[in-house]
Parts: structure tokens; sequence; C-alpha cells
DNA sequence: AAGCATTTGTGATATGATGTACAAGGGTGA
DNA sequence: TCACCCTTGTACATCATATCACAAATGCTT
């Protein structure tokens, strides 16, 4: 894995087989072909192949890939943990459906606790306590790496606290562009850009 | 515009200068160059300038960008239209977040309505009316061309709908992978997906 | 047991995106 | 008004990604 750089493409399409080999596994399938997966998730069969090739031959010639290990191998070798420890900062509307939107456990891990700066917020609105943000130090899973973020002012200010705490992954929900440091990666999620690209393109045919 | 093709990666970026613009335009800059537009968003101006020239000759040298103008341009050679009608499928936890949420007004247009499938989710929960799916054809707003997809089932049959009643864009908050005839442009965002790809990140450092 | 039909994995190639270098031309100050 | 300076817009080079084409290898059938 290490060994051999992956694509920066190929990475951001593993969550897509990942979860296509999740459904398929649950539907009884037990082995596919890369020409089968490819009409499965939209992409050409020839991608696929090369995208797997990274992680190693996980295939049989003439046979095709056996659903179950391929699950396993993609756990094992992407360092998928089912406990990841997940945090949210900002407790606001947004922030409080993430929590209540379980769906994710046993996939990604969960949110194990959420910090927001409101006293109105902290308590334990959920089944996911939330603290203050000035006792993240305190409260920080031991382990946690990723954080959620869905505050809706000083983003930036609240990044940098989070880096310094030792996350380097975000999942950014604001409307902000927020700087981090090489090491730390941030992927922003913002529904109004997608709407506005989505026009962008519908203009553009 | 739609004589030369914007390239995809091109139109993923426009929303980030757009939306860097409006801020700029906010805090009283009146014109940009493009390294300091660069700096700001963390893209080479190099790429920006390459990117604006896909729209035209918005510049000019030795000055830099109006940034009044170039917003403008933006909206009107890119379609943006403030009132665009957006329709929301699916008033779940994350559907009701995202209708409180009414932080893109001005920017891209608002929800109009939500549908359901589920008879007590119907009403007006808050300001925006909920109806049931079936009642869809009726209620759809005139000129409405994008969805915004949070239902928890059955997402592929509600697209199908959707698309028979001519959504030509549509934002998936789903888990599922859905199908779209060409034409219909489908933009995944996957909260699980996002932090898989960030794990799978971060393990490849 | 042997050969055929498949499908993988990968070198070679085409396409697309990004980065470099610089000519062209407007803005600014004297 | 003139000359210099600065920044744009783009040709060219480089890098990344997707696609093509096929040899190697396995299962399946007879």
């Amino acid at each position: 894995m290490k060994q051999n750089k992956v694509p920066k493409a190929t990475l951001q399409r593993y969550p897509i087989y990942l979860k296509a080999l999740r459904k398929l596994h649950h539907m009884g399938v037990e082995r596919i072909m890369s020409r089968e997966l490819g009409n499965f998730v939209d992409i050409e069969s020839t991608t696929i192949r090369r995208d797997f090739s990274f992680i190693g031959s996980l295939g049989k010639q003439g046979y095709g890939y056996d659903v179950a290990s391929l699950i396993d191998v993609f756990n094992g070798q992407l360092g998928v943990n089912f406990d990841e420890k997940l945090i949210l900062v900002g407790a606001g509307n947004l922030g409080r459906a993430l929590m209540n939107y379980n769906r994710w456990n046993h996939v990604v891990g969960e949110i194990v606790c959420a910090f927001d700066t409101d006293n109105d917020k902290i308590g334990s609105l959920s089944e996911v306590p939330v603290y203050h943000l000035r006792d993240l130090k305190q409260y920080l899973p031991e382990g946690c790496r990723i954080a959620i973020l869905t505050v809706s002012g000083n983003a930036q200010e609240t990044v940098d606290l989070l880096i310094e705490s030792g996350i380097v992954g975000i999942v950014n929900f604001t409307h902000e562009h927020i700087q981090a440091p090489k090491g730390v990666i941030v992927r922003t999620v913002d529904v109004v850009s997608t709407i506005q690209e989505l026009i962008f393109q519908v203009n553009n045919f």
C-alpha cells in the first residue's frame, strides 16, 4: 500500500467501490467481475481494475473478484476502522442532524462527542454528549483523528485549535475556505457550492 | 460560454471563486489580482487566469480584475439565478436541517417546497411547506430544475420520478448510488464516503 | 485431461489538467 | 504625453489520469 503512491483520483473512488461491494454482499452476490461492478457504479471496468491493482492482485483471471474477501482487503489495507472515533464541532442545526443521522455505524465509526461554544447547546441533547469547545483537550477521545466541522463562524480559528490538538482530517461543512498545514487534510462539503456547480453544469449542458 | 467546452475541473472551481469574490466585495475590496485571489483560495494564479479566460477577457493587464464586475459576469455568464427554485425531497432529519439552514438566500435561490411520503411530515413544519410526493407534479414550482434528495429509501425510484417531472440536476445526500440518463446531472454528497476518503488519505499520508 | 472461453493485470497511448515562460498591452507617474 | 512597470492571457512543456489492447492465467466444459 504505502510503497507505491495511489493516485488521488483513485483514492476518491475507493469509497464508491466499498459502498457498492457492501451492497452487493448484502444482496447475496459472492463474486463479481470488473465489468459488472463498472455498470453498477458507472465507472469503466478498466479503471476499476487499475484502481484495484494499486492494492494488489485481488482477482483471478477468467473468474473475477470474490466480493467478501475484496471487502476485507479494502477494510484492512485501507485502514478502515469501524471504531474510528469522530468528533463533531458545532452543534447547530446541521450538527444535530448529523448526530442523529447514525447511519454510518459499523461503516466508519461514529461521532463520540461534540463541541460548541454556545452554553445553551452544552449537555446531552441526544445520545452524543456536547462539551464546551474550551474543554476540547480534556474530552477529545484518545486516538481521535477526524473532526466534522459545522460551526457557523470563526471556522479558521476553530480549525487551528483542532489541528493543535492532533486532528489530521477535517470534513468542513462551513461556507468558509479554511487553510491547513501540510499533513492535515481538509475536505469541504458546501451545499451551496454544490448547487452552484450543478447550475453551471446544467447551463453548460 | 457555450461555444468552447469548459473543463470539468474548472467548473468545479467557479463556485470557489464566486464565494471568495463575494466575500472580498463584502470586505470592500474593489480590485484584485490573480496572485492575491490565488493566495486567498489556495489556487495557483495561473490556474485562475486560465479558468477566467474560458469566460472571456475579464481583466486588464497591469491592473487586475474589478471585483464587482467580475461577480456580475460570473452570475450572468454562468447563469446563476438568485431566484433559482429548489425543491427538497425527503423531510427527515437532514432534510429539515437543510430547510432551516437558509444561509444560501441570495446566493443560489432557496428551497421553495419539500416532498415526503411520510404523512407525519406533510404540512408546514418550518417556513417551507411539505407536500406528499404523490402530489409532486401539482406542487412542483414552475421552472424548477434542481432537487435536493435526502430520502432514506427508494432513492432510484424517486429519482426516476423527479427526472420524469423535468428535474435536470440532483444533489444526492443519499447513501445509494443513483443512475440518471444523459443530460441529468447528479452530484452525490455522502458524508460517510467523505470520511472514508479522508481516512484513506490520512493512512496513505 | 485438454482446450476453449473468460477475465484479469499492465505496458503503451490518448486525453485532460496543471505549471512555466513570455509577449502584449493597459495603467501610472513624471 | 511618454516611458516604464505590472499583470493579464496564452503557447508550450510537464505531469496526472483515463482508455486501449493484449498477454498471462484461471475456471469451465467436454
